[in-house]
RNA sequence: GGUGGAGUCGCCUAGUGGCCGAGGGCGCACGCCUCGAAAGCGUGUGAGGGGGCAACCCCUCCGUGGGUUCAAAUCCCACCUCCACCGCCA
């Protein structure tokens, strides 16, 4: 959430700021319940003031009476109160991360800006085929079995294709893992405080599993249990920054995606993801997000993966994000770009929610915190769609061999 | 799932209705002592919120949430976590 001592002292840097991503008259909102909610506290904490010196010891007859007249305009006063409270924090919970000055201007996917390209777009002297049609005896991508099994959008990877995928997540924590990031696997299974605290609750609950049996929630991404691990802490400076990367299962309903990537296992409800997460130095954060952008980066071209970075336009962010790049692979088949990674800084919006702090020589401050893909899926379906033959043959980079995937895949089948 | 025990200030612990938002020890910080250190002695040492230019004042927090009372760490209820044992399962 947003620091909101710091926005009553500069309501215009904050207004202005938000107002890039349309949330201007909620901000004011705020404003005007948390002024009266502190008018209300005073009020409040008046009647308990007095409340507290007459109790320091037993009353007379004669005071009790006024004591208990006492009592019943506190408790007015203090569900005054905490109606404003509430009234406010629903408001607060809502308001999105300041964006950062340089995340790209614009509401729509379409505003964000191109940094830079890098690699080669394949030449096909053929019509490259769609994964799904690349399959061979020793393995497939299979949906319709996922369908009958469990509906739309479920994949079984079968044979080769389930080893090439598992090789890619070892070699990418591998990655990351010599970068200094702390390998992890996470709960995917977790109580509503982590999905309030990282931001995906209240916005994004269209979009998330709940099961009512338990109240848990099953989450979208491993960034919510690794921004977990230190909820409620205080670290010491010296501990920062903490990296960690963690593989699991992700669940997303997908809600309000209805008829788009119906095709294959590109968009589905359920996948696995390799996924960095740190918490650094306020000062820090910017810089950090190059850095994993930069981590990003090395991973995809050592697959060989033509792609383009992009600054994520403000509008087009999530709520807890400042800035976002995305780098999206060459997919030849559907002929475009698409997402293949994401990370953000989120600077200390969930570190508030969280409260996760640090101690240093001025005393506690907020940490910052960034997330971002290692890999997923998506870059195995570009690896096919990008080093296919015309025979239908997808050989393999040579850095997952190493990691148990086959040379190639597909051919004949 | 069942039964029993426990959750207090970084750690350990005292505390069964008002003198406790909280005593003691450890740790930590500063000072004295010392050539220096240790020991010893002294002082200080949680977080959040509101008000004030400031010194400072006020409120909240004793696992969490409710309740009783003029007054709750302390009494009552529910829940959570941890420990032990039993049952069941991987």
């Amino acid at each position: 959430m947003i620091d909101l001592k710091a926005a009553r002292k500069d309501p215009d840097h904050f207004r202005t700021a938000l107002a890039r991503r349309g949330a201007a008259q909620d901000f004011d909102a705020l404003l005007a319940v948390d002024a009266s909610w502190r008018e209300l506290t005073e009020r409040a904490e008046g009647l308990r003031a007095r409340q507290k010196r007459s109790s320091k010891s037993a009353p007379s007859e004669a005071e009790l009476a006024e004591l208990r007249q006492l009592r019943e305009e506190l408790a007015e006063a203090q569900g005054d109160l905490a109606r404003a409270e509430t009234e406010r924090n629903d408001l607060l919970i809502t308001i999105p991360n300041l964006p950062d000055p340089s995340a790209a201007d614009g509401m729509e996917e379409d505003d964000a800006q191109t940094l830079r390209t890098w690699g080669e777009l394949p030449a096909f002297d053929f019509t490259p085929r769609d994964p799904l049609d690349l399959g061979s005896k020793t393995g497939w991508i299979d949906m319709a079995r996922g369908a009958r099994l469990s509906g739309s959008r479920f994949a079984y990877r079968i044979g080769d294709v389930a080893l090439a995928e598992m090789a890619l997540y070892r070699f990418t924590l591998d990655r990351l893992i010599s970068k200094g990031f702390l390998p992890v696997l996470p709960p995917v299974l977790v109580g509503e405080q982590a999905m309030y605290g990282t931001g995906f609750l209240p916005t994004e609950e269209s979009n998330t599993y709940h099961l009512e049996k338990d109240d848990l929630y099953l989450t979208g991404t491993s960034e919510v249990a690794l921004a977990g691990i230190h909820a409620d802490e205080r670290l010491e400076e010296d501990e920062l920054p903490a990296r960690y990367v963690a593989f699991s299962t992700n669940f997303r309903r997908e809600a309000g995606a209805a008829g788009k990537d119906t095709r294959g296992m590109f968009r589905v409800h359920q996948f696995d993801k390799v996924e960095m997460y740190v918490c650094c130095l306020p000062e820090e954060s910017v810089e950090y997000h190059e850095r994993l952008l930069g981590y990003e980066e090395e991973i995809v071209q050592a697959l060989g993966l033509p792609y383009r970075v992009q600054n994520i336009a403000v509008g087009d962010l999530g709520a807890p994000a400042a800035k976002k790049y995305d780098i999206e692979a060459w997919f030849p088949v559907q002929g475009r770009y698409r997402e293949i990674t994401s990370c953000s800084n989120t600077t200390d919006y969930q570190a508030r929610r969280l409260n996760i702090r640090f101690r240093r020589a001025g005393g506690l401050d907020y940490v910052h915190t960034l997330n971002g893909t290692g890999a997923t899926a998506r870059a195995l379906l570009a690896m096919m769609e990008n080093f296919q033959d015309s025979s239908g043959t997808v050989t393999l980079p040579e850095v997952l061999r190493p990691y148990g995937a086959p040379a190639t895949l597909g051919g004949q089948r």
